[in-house]
Order: structure tokens, then C-alpha cells, then sequence
DNA sequence: CGCATATCGTCTGTTCGACAGATTACTTCT
DNA sequence: AGAAGTAATCTGTCGAACAGACGATATGCG
């Protein structure tokens, strides 16, 4: 039931993102990526597709598509000057932030059946159950995360 | 952070799954169309790739394989011709019973980062979720069967 | 009844994306 | 300095998903 529950709400979350991100590159892959930089900024390509659990050789062409259109760039990384930093541009920003706003209204209408408090709760476990099961993630820096410490940036 | 959590836990779900249904055909995927058939019991093999999001081209060569390891029958529907329901055999159901106590134990593990409490909280939440969110399914009937499922339990 | 149309399951062909492996550039260790 | 390791890219291959056609049956309509 769990695998099941699982796959039916993110196929769904998909389709109904699929349509809200459709100025996007790539659709919703191109929604988590732009999503991923902004939100999480993780350091380096190889650690964003670490992140999303993408290939590295995949990350490279989606980047390619992002940067032809202006919402990514690459820039080197000064203490490595064989890893790349992906930082969003001001467009890039301005667009996921519309973008954004309809995946929100997506997302509350895919748990529509739900009461908005249950919602909520929702989103905490599963933030947390996914933090948890994340792969080589650097532990500490995920419990700190998701015990709601992370507002200084 | 919705979407990503669920592709990390769908990710790892699986993963964990695929280790504990070696034996079956097609792994995760096994796994889901004989639990589905065992469980859910869909009335008919259209019905069964629908509950599971499978292509029914997919579907048609999956049950060749579980018909060919005899865990699955495929038998006439008696009142529509066209029709196959999908039968679970003894053998399929002792497997399936071993699996399922193989992945019970994946799942805790997946969420061991959360307290037994909250888990089943978390399970109780996304079925409901799941079945509401569901395409096809009969509104009435998922309604009934969730309603006030968060003051009982 | 005879015809048209829709559905169930199967089969075929094509396409598209994931992945393995080699390659280049750079870092780090000894 | 040389060896080994890592970041990103490029290339080729393979498999899985999907569209489309088909045979068999069902259903609706005049």
C-alpha cells in the first residue's frame, strides 16, 4: 500500500506539474532542477544530481538546455577549478516564482481531500521520511534541516 | 519540496523493494501487479494496468511472464469474452506472502527515522491521499471509505 | 436481424531517454 | 614530479514505453 500510495500521488503530483511548468525546459525534471538551485543551492553539477538522483551525464544536457535560456548559468568554481557552481539568473528566479505559485495551487489541489491541517502534517512526515531515507546525505546537516533550524542561510 | 519528497522516497522504496522481490519477474514491478492482484483483486486485466498506471501493452507481456513462473492465471470472464480475470495461483499467493514480509520490514526501515507513532500516521495520510487523488476511481466509494479517518485509527 | 461503433487483449515497429565507457581537465596524495 | 582520483562532457548502445493496427467480442440502433 505504501509503494502503491507513493506512486499514484507522484504520478499525479507530475501531471499536474507537467502543466504548471510548461514554459519550463524539460517539464517537471526542469521544475526540480530550477527548484533544487534556488531553494537548496547545492554546491556543485555533481551535487545537484546527487540531490534529484539524476545521472551526471543528464544533468549536463538539461544544464545545456537551462543556460541556452537564460533562467542558469555556470560558473567556475574557484577552490576547484573542475567543478562548476550552477547559480539561477535573475530571470531564472523571476520565472520559478511564478512557476512556484502554480505548483503550490497544484499541490493543495492533489490533496484536496484532505483537511488543510492533515496537509500539513503530510508534507512535515514526508519531508522528514525523505530526509531521513535520503542517500549519502550528510546526516547532521538533515537533521538540523528538518528540526526546522535552517533559517539563517 | 512536495515532489522531492516523494521521488526520494519512491526512489528508495524501491530500491529496498527490489532487493526483498528478487525472486519474482520484474522486480518492483512484479511486485506491484501480483500484490494488486492478490489485494486489490481488479476486476480485469484493463482494470489492473489502470490501478497501477501500467501501459496494458506493458501489462500483456508481464502476466505472460508470471502465467510462465505460475504465480498468475489468466481465465475467461465469464460475462464478457473480450475480458481476462487475473487469478492469483497457491503458489503465487505462498510467494507473495514471503515477499510481503520482506518488504514490511524495507518499509520500516525506510521510515525508521520516524517514530512508530507518526508512521502510521504518515501511511494512514498518503493512502488517503492516493485514493482521492486517483484518476478513474469511484469518487463515492473512496470518500466512504476514508471519511473520518482522522479521528479514529 | 444486419450494420456500425466501441472495447479487450495482443502484436509490431519506432522512438526516446537512460546508462556505460572513454575523454579532457584539473586536484590531491605521496 | 608522478600516480591516482574526481568533475564534467561526449559518444554509442540498448531497452522500455508508447502509438497504431489487428482479431475477437460486445453493444447500440434502425
Amino acid at each position: 500500500m505504501l509503494g502503491w500510495s507513493l506512486t499514484v500521488l507522484l504520478r499525479e503530483w507530475s501531471a499536474r506539474v507537467e502543466e504548471a511548468s510548461r514554459d519550463l525546459p524539460h517539464g517537471v525534471r526542469g521544475y526540480q532542477v530550477l527548484s533544487a538551485v534556488v531553494h537548496d543551492a547545492p554546491p556543485t553539477q555533481a551535487a545537484l544530481a546527487a540531490r534529484l538522483g539524476i545521472d551526471r551525464t543528464v544533468m549536463t544536457y538539461l544544464l545545456d538546455k537551462f543556460e541556452g535560456c537564460d533562467l542558469l548559468e555556470r560558473r567556475q568554481d574557484p577552490s576547484d577549478r573542475r567543478a562548476r557552481r550552477i547559480v539561477p539568473t535573475d530571470h531564472g528566479r523571476r520565472v520559478l516564482a511564478e512557476v512556484d505559485a502554480r505548483v503550490a495551487q497544484a499541490e493543495e489541489e492533489l490533496l484536496s481531500t484532505l483537511p488543510p491541517e492533515d496537509r500539513r502534517v503530510l508534507r512535515a512526515l514526508l519531508e522528514h521520511a525523505a530526509t531521513g531515507a535520503a542517500p549519502g546525505e550528510d546526516r547532521c546537516a538533515a537533521v538540523a534541516r528538518s528540526a526546522g533550524l535552517t533559517q539563517e542561510a
